[in-house]
RNA sequence: GCGCCUUUAGCUCAGCAGGAUAGAGCAACAGCCUUCUAAGCUGUGGGUCAGAGGUUCGAAUCCUCUAAGGCGCACCA
């Protein structure tokens, strides 16, 4: 970063300030090629400026440039490349990761300001499906990168333990439930009623009206409706905490939707306060921005509140309890016009802080191409595929390190490893066809790739016997340049992740580290040497600190030996 | 119909506020383990960046249109 600056000074300066600082920072790029240099700088702006032909621009200038920083400073047609000073780079970046651990990277972009980030929020008396992991691990991956950058986030787990679909549940289970099979296994047997309540619905749609009318009664504390209600969802919860600890998720809240039950009534009196409340065929809704929006539903025509009452009454919940600077909500891009109109409603009542809410959209995860639906019986159970990624790390390590300790955690710290690493890996905004077999994948680029050249890296670290807080000493290797550019690029990483909420660049970050040392690994034998020993311990120690922390970001563990 | 999004190698995707020969992984093929964990490394083949215009010294990247696909559009969440 600083080396990017040094450049721009020095280009200020010999192009006469022609042009300003920010301007050139913004035309600095990073070559393409490894062979034209660490840093670029085209001239063609300058070209303009000064009538000239770039190409010679760049030959003139070249000759102005000079700091210590700089090994080698050429212009290549309309191209100043500079390379930089490796041994004195080197050491700098590896000396600063050793001396910082694993708070390198931290920030304090965020200045100490709370964060509430809505994420996970399955719905209770359904299995914790495929759909909800990709909240649960974007929502994750946000907060720890967040954090590391100088938030404070708190994770709230808005559950879906309210709604019309209760309504429903509750109307089957009267009608079809076993109570000896449900207490059995809650989860399943659920399911199978509320599957077979839209069966039933599609021949006789008056069931749907019984359903509302049950959640009606639901809502107004009938004693039989609330125990059976509270008995699902506490069977849900179990279940679900289950999944949260394999994958080593907390929350800092779990209110669901049921917990603002009790706040929707007065979202109501301020809107009617405030005049935004309008009927509309017999609902209650707030307009918003007449022509690109459509209304806002706040109530029914029977009365009973909808979900956007429920997220106006928890946004009002969470910026007087945690005064965030920032609220997040890790939802499904289907639910973009929903957030929109919240948001709106929220800028309408005069809250500022609206402005300071965003929808952290990300792609569907199908099923052949195809939306998954628990209505219809279609979902992948999460804890399934978790216990298959962790059978196959098993069988991994049984049989390629069979004397491994503690052989039932590496294998659930990989096989988890290898399911939230391809969830984060791309952009989240993507679509995600649901393949178990990329999913459980170990090579290539997948979470198990980098974890695996970490305990490479630990490795060498235990052979090589390597002391933290020895003297330090310059690598020499040519080879480990392309390391120690990465090295150095990881707090803009952690930044750039952090500005514009996206795990992925944090998950490539580490890809490409990964990548760099391995080929490093396989060019240089490191403990073969006994005069560059220290050094190459003191990269290497570097390497793991990085890839650890990185990998933590994600919400991986990073094990010293697989 | 309206709104938002997507379209880059056989497949899955990168390509960071436009810049030098478009990159990875998987799959295919060919190599590398008596020496630091082969969950690895090296090499080969594979691309009219959906199409057409426009802006620019320069476009996969910005603008417009077209085509294909996806999501959403009032009492579900």
């Amino acid at each position: 970063m600083k080396y990017k600056e040094l450049f721009a000074q020095e280009l200020y300066v010999a192009c006469d300030e022609q042009l300003t600082k920010e301007e050139i920072i913004r035309r600095i790029e990073k070559p393409k090629h490894e062979e034209l240099g660490d840093y670029a700088f085209p001239c063609f702006d300058l070209a303009r400026v000064q009538r000239t032909a770039p190409n010679k621009i760049a030959t003139n200038m070249a000759t102005r440039i000079y700091t210590p920083i700089f090994e080698k400073v050429e212009a290549v047609g309309p191209y100043i490349n500079v390379f930089l000073e490796k041994g004195l780079v080197a050491s700098e970046v590896v000396k600063k990761i050793l001396e910082e651990g694993n708070y390198y990277g931290s920030s304090n972009i965020g200045d100490g300001g709370s964060v509430t980030i809505d994420l996970s929020s399955p719905n209770i008396a359904k299995p914790f499906s495929m759909g909800h992991l990709r909240s649960t691990v974007i929502g994750n991956a946000l907060a720890l990168i967040l954090e590391k950058s100088g938030y404070r986030p708190v994770r709230i787990n808005h559950l879906g333990d309210w709604g019309t679909q209760f309504g429903k549940l509750i109307t089957a289970y009267r009608k079809w439930g076993n109570e000896t099979q449900v207490r059995q296994n809650t989860i399943k047997e659920l399911l199978a009623l509320y599957i077979k309540f839209h069966e039933e619905a599609e021949l006789t749609p008056a069931l749907l009206d019984e359903g509302r009318k049950a959640f009606k009664s639901l809502e107004e504390g009938d004693p039989e409706a609330v125990a059976l209600w509270k008995w699902f969802r506490e069977e849900s919860l179990k279940e679900f905490n289950r999944i949260y600890e394999l994958m080593g998720i907390t929350f800092d809240s779990t209110n669901g939707e049921a917990f603002y039950n009790n706040k929707m009534q007065r979202v109501v009196e301020l809107l009617e306060k405030k005049n935004l409340l309008t009927e509309s065929k017999g609902a209650m809704v707030v307009e918003v921005n007449d022509d690109t929006l459509p209304p806002c539903l706040i109530k029914k025509k029977d009365g009973a509140t909808l979900y956007a009452t429920r997220d106006l009454a928890a946004a009002l919940y969470r910026y007087e309890t945690y005064g965030f600077s920032q609220a997040l909500y890790v939802v499904g891009n289907e639910q973009s016009l929903h957030f929109k109109q919240v948001f709106e409603v929220l800028k309408k009542m005069g809250y500022e802080w609206a402005e300071q809410m965003y929808h952290i959209t990300f792609g569907m995860m199908l099923k052949d191409g195809k939306k998954m639906s628990t209505r219809k019986g279609k979902v992948v159970l999460l804890e399934e595929v978790l216990n298959n990624a962790i059978d196959l790390a098993k069988e991994n390590i049984n049989s390629k390190n069979p004397s491994l300790k503690n052989k039932q955690i590496i294998a659930e710290h990989i096989g988890v490893g290898a399911v939230l690493f391809h969830d984060l890996k791309n952009d989240r905004r993507n679509d995600i066809d649901f393949s178990l077999e990329d999913m459980l994948r170990v090579e290539g680029e997948t979470g198990p790739y980098v974890q695996y050249t970490n305990a490479r890296a630990c490795s060498i670290l235990r052979k090589g016997h390597f002391q933290k807080g020895e003297p330090f000493e310059q690598i020499k290797d040519k080879e480990a340049w392309p390391i120690i550019t990465r090295l150095n690029e990881f707090p803009r990483t952690v930044e750039r992740a952090a500005k514009e909420y996206d795990p992925s660049q944090v998950a490539k970050y580490v890809l490409e580290l990964a990548r760099s040392f391995n080929k490093y690994y396989g060019q240089i034998r490191i403990l073969d040497d006994d005069t560059h020993l220290k050094a190459r311990l003191q990269l290497v120690s570097a390497v793991s600190i990085v890839l650890t922390e990185g990998l933590r970001l994600l919400g991986l563990h990073a094990p010293e030996e697989m």
